[in-house]
DNA sequence: GGCCGCGCGATTGTCAACGATCAGCAGCAC
DNA sequence: GTGCTGCTGATCGTTGACAATCGCGCGGCC
């Protein structure tokens, strides 16, 4: 009973992931600029770890997407372009759609339950402050979130929750989310947990294409998304190399 | 002018690069089977570099899901299971239709020229040896890469060609193949271009969702895709945990 | 005056060694 | 005989130092 569990404590994490996942969270929520250098002394010496283990962590980034690594010249916060965008919206579309198919045919009672009250909860945070965007990481969990995992499919929850969240959010942290969106976007939830309380799994995916390809329009019209100034190229040298 | 481009030469890649690729190598072409561990000092020693760059080799295996690391523990080769198996060939059925709707709206002619040509070559290959499988990394392209490419998204071409073609291969590196499966494959390409040549972007989704699934269910058939011998769980241990 | 080559500084890639942690086993108490 | 405890060996995580490479500014040359 002394031992403590070494997959909860943070203790059981090693530097490298621990370095990971705060680098992580200062590039999506714009601490790290996107097109920032990355320098490893730097870094290192900032989360007072060595040079290893930082690599370590960036290598994963790198994986992620979320930075881009060129041999001899560094690391740098990845800079998405409209194209970008476009891209990332397009393939989460598919598979958040594919997570309706499946979570419609799988779900259990529970979940389906616990989507209501999840939407319950965000439509009485939404209706405390109505200037306030649609409620993320303010402790009530996402609805993206519970989807993925009422998918029942391990994978594609990973790759959604896990791998492209991060760059949704990236494109998110500066958008001032006026509440039109947040009660679109609730309505559209609400629709989708109908049809999957229908079991309607067709629908349900045409409903969440729909509702990722909106929101995807309302992301392209602003350009503020993109670049911080007018600096359309991320950085001088090269560009369209790959 | 004088600049040896360092994109192109094998020179610019650094270590860690190299034992990437070489493990990833090894790892799909059954060379290191699943759940074998991956020892640093020794491979180390086998590829003649030193443990850093291994280190950072592994993390990105990882991040691609051909290793699973616990800390302190080691690293192992994935055991893919049956329920992997599902997932993997559900999500890539998913993104493969997709990059056959975006292809038939984007893909130039020549392009469509090319994957033509691709599939006369591949039924030649196929007509001189019949036994044979269908022709995969024997220095002709494939025909899912060059449909990847023509769906003119680099994110996606690089989920799928990238991300997970290693999977798919792991999978598939000791089935037979035989030669039923290479005809009704290719007869699925050469449909699948039809409707590509059409425009019919549902079509050719649909076309190539069937096709994935199609190839999902032959594999699902034979049991040797899984465990060598008769190891249904991974390794004695952690086995439910993640 | 403009362009080319070149050395220097800074940064990255790599290595070998040190401390930390876990698995397995011998030994002891019950 | 069985269960626990402490040790030991091996392996992983981390560190600091060394070598290689690139960008950049200076000087020389056309």
């Amino acid at each position: 009973m002394t031992v403590t569990r070494p997959a909860d404590t943070p203790q059981a994490q090693t530097h490298a992931d621990r370095i990971f996942e705060l680098v992580e969270r200062a590039i999506v929520s714009g601490e790290l600029p996107p097109g920032s250098r990355l320098g490893e002394e730097a870094l290192a010496a900032r989360f007072g770890v060595s040079r290893g283990p930082l690599r370590e962590a960036l290598r994963q980034l790198e994986g992620r997407g979320l930075v881009v690594r060129t041999a001899h010249a560094g690391a740098r916060v990845v800079t998405l372009t409209r194209a970008d965008l476009a891209e990332i919206y397009e393939i989460r579309a598919n598979l958040e759609g594919l997570a309706c198919r499946l979570a419609a045919a799988r779900a259990s009672e529970a979940e389906l339950a616990a989507l209501e009250a999840l939407l319950d909860e965000h439509m009485r945070a939404a209706v405390l402050r109505a200037d306030e965007a649609y409620p993320q990481e303010r402790g009530v969990p996402d609805f993206h979130f519970a989807l993925a995992a009422a998918s029942k499919s391990r994978r594609l929850e990973r790759l959604l929750c896990h791998d492209y969240y991060s760059l949704v959010r990236l494109f998110r942290h500066r958008t001032s989310h006026r509440a039109g969106h947040a009660l679109r976007a609730f309505d559209d939830h609400r629709r989708i947990v109908q049809a999957l309380r229908e079991r309607d799994g067709e629908f349900a995916e045409l409903l969440m294409r729909r509702h990722v390809q909106t929101a995807r329009r309302e992301l392209e019209a602003m350009d503020e998304v993109f670049a911080p100034g007018e600096t359309v190229v991320p950085w001088p040298g090269v560009a369209a190399g790959d």
